[in-house]
DNA sequence: CGAAGTGTTGAACCCCTTCAATAGGCGTGG
DNA sequence: CCACGCCTATTGAAGGGGTTCAACACTTCG
């Protein structure tokens, strides 16, 4: 334990935050912000691989991410293990846990990160008085259900180049939209993150990354990633999938 | 249209339904559950290749499968196909849609199919009034997301005779708890479908049928299975993940 | 009966995995 | 500071699981 460097938990202020418009609570007004602001637990840094909660935990809190990055997987019953999401500042985590009041997932930090964790009792109160927060809580869930979908058809029906183009144009999008640059960021997450989220062999990534430099669609400097033509990410995104399983 | 044989609307009873420990109002008293079976449109049958809604419909309703099963299926810009899920009596539909006030996905009958649905706006109407809707929602919600990440394990780190093995054991689970056998069912969906499901190719699925009969682990006449060794399935369904892409 | 759809089976091929060996970064400790 | 060890990443060669292509059986329906 390093409680010595660790922040206590300090009172939230969600009006001012950077995320809030990601955040679930995006919909409360000002005055039901307030009161949601005071149950929050704004959480203090937490290091590489250290855990938000791990899989079978009962359900205290949902989470969201204030700086730094998250991973979630699943592990099954016999070992295998499938990467589930990589999470960003005002990303929700724990929703899930809700179907059986255990977290199907483990979250484990990518990089040093912060996060804030609201009492699910006190979300459901809540609720009850602001419905604006359950449309919060019933969208982002929806968008769950939606982000699962497009990752079985990324997994299922694409080649591994495709996968690896759609991966990098799909964290793109999410820095875009976050307010940082389209075209260059750093990975925080390890090949083998990657290929397991993918689900191909990390060679395979090393050899996709390679080949993207060399044809130069990317730029790569270990975890630093530049897209040089987005339009060829896109193409191969969308290009191939080798697998003739229309239904129709 | 085949008017004809389409039966009207009838008022629904939900308190009579066979199906209402299933449904997502299952939390709602005698007396809520009374109001809301008044807002529920009992929809006749529509036969197997007609849709409840499309990939990109406006979110109306939610659905509720009452008799016959239904697929829900995903298509990417470029094409390819993906199925979600196989739905059957008591199961949720159209959920997701609430993301981005639009259906992500298409939703087929499988055969003769009858469903209720709910106008979206009255479900948020009733369920302020009677938060244990809320709840039945919300939870339905994260059973899909948690679906969807045992789905996305399935097709990304199992080899095709466990996904086969455990897609068949999901089938029964289903079964059973729907009061059905446990060993002895039909497949309410083709080759075809079930192969994009697992997303590999349909001659991988009739050779693997093939295969697991030769073993006497199932027996299967055309669309009609028999389970003949569970503890046989069970194993096949873990065994073989043969990628490691284990992260740690 | 014939045509179309669905399912089965065989043989060849290929993408990706596996195995193996090397290079590069980073923290640790002498 | 540099040497050592560990971990991550890269690249080559070989092999395999599943796809693709092709032909055939069976059922259904007009």
């Amino acid at each position: 334990m390093h409680n010595v460097i660790l922040f206590p938990p300090i009172a939230a202020n969600c009006s001012n935050c950077r995320w809030s418009g990601f955040c679930f609570a995006q919909n409360l007004d000002s005055v039901a912000l307030a009161e949601f602001s005071r149950q929050v637990i704004h959480s203090g840094p937490i290091r590489r691989g250290n855990t938000l909660f791990r899989q079978g935990d009962k359900l205290k809190s949902l989470y969201v991410i204030r700086a730094g990055s998250v991973r979630t997987y699943l592990d099954s019953e016999d070992g295998c293990e499938q990467s589930v999401a990589f999470l960003y500042p005002g990303d929700l985590l724990g929703f899930d846990a809700v179907a059986e009041n255990r977290h199907p997932t483990t979250a484990v930090a990518l990089e040093t990160t912060a996060y804030c964790a609201i009492p699910y009792d006190r979300v459901v109160a809540l609720a009850g008085k602001f419905p604006g927060l359950w449309h919060g809580v019933i969208r982002t869930a929806a968008a769950q259900v939606t982000a699962g979908q497009n990752h079985v058809l990324l997994v299922g029906q694409k080649s591994a180049p495709a996968r690896l183009a759609k991966f990098l144009l799909c964290l793109s999008e999410g820095f875009v939209t976050r307010g940082c640059s389209r075209t260059e960021f750093n990975l925080s997450m390890s090949r083998q993150e990657i290929a397991n989220y993918l689900a191909v062999a990390v060679e395979t990534i090393s050899r996709l990354f390679s080949d993207l430099q060399r044809r130069g669609v990317i730029a790569v400097d270990r975890r630093f990633v530049q897209i040089l033509s987005l339009p060829a990410l896109q193409e191969l995104a969308c290009d191939s999938a080798q697998l003739r399983t229309r239904t129709a």
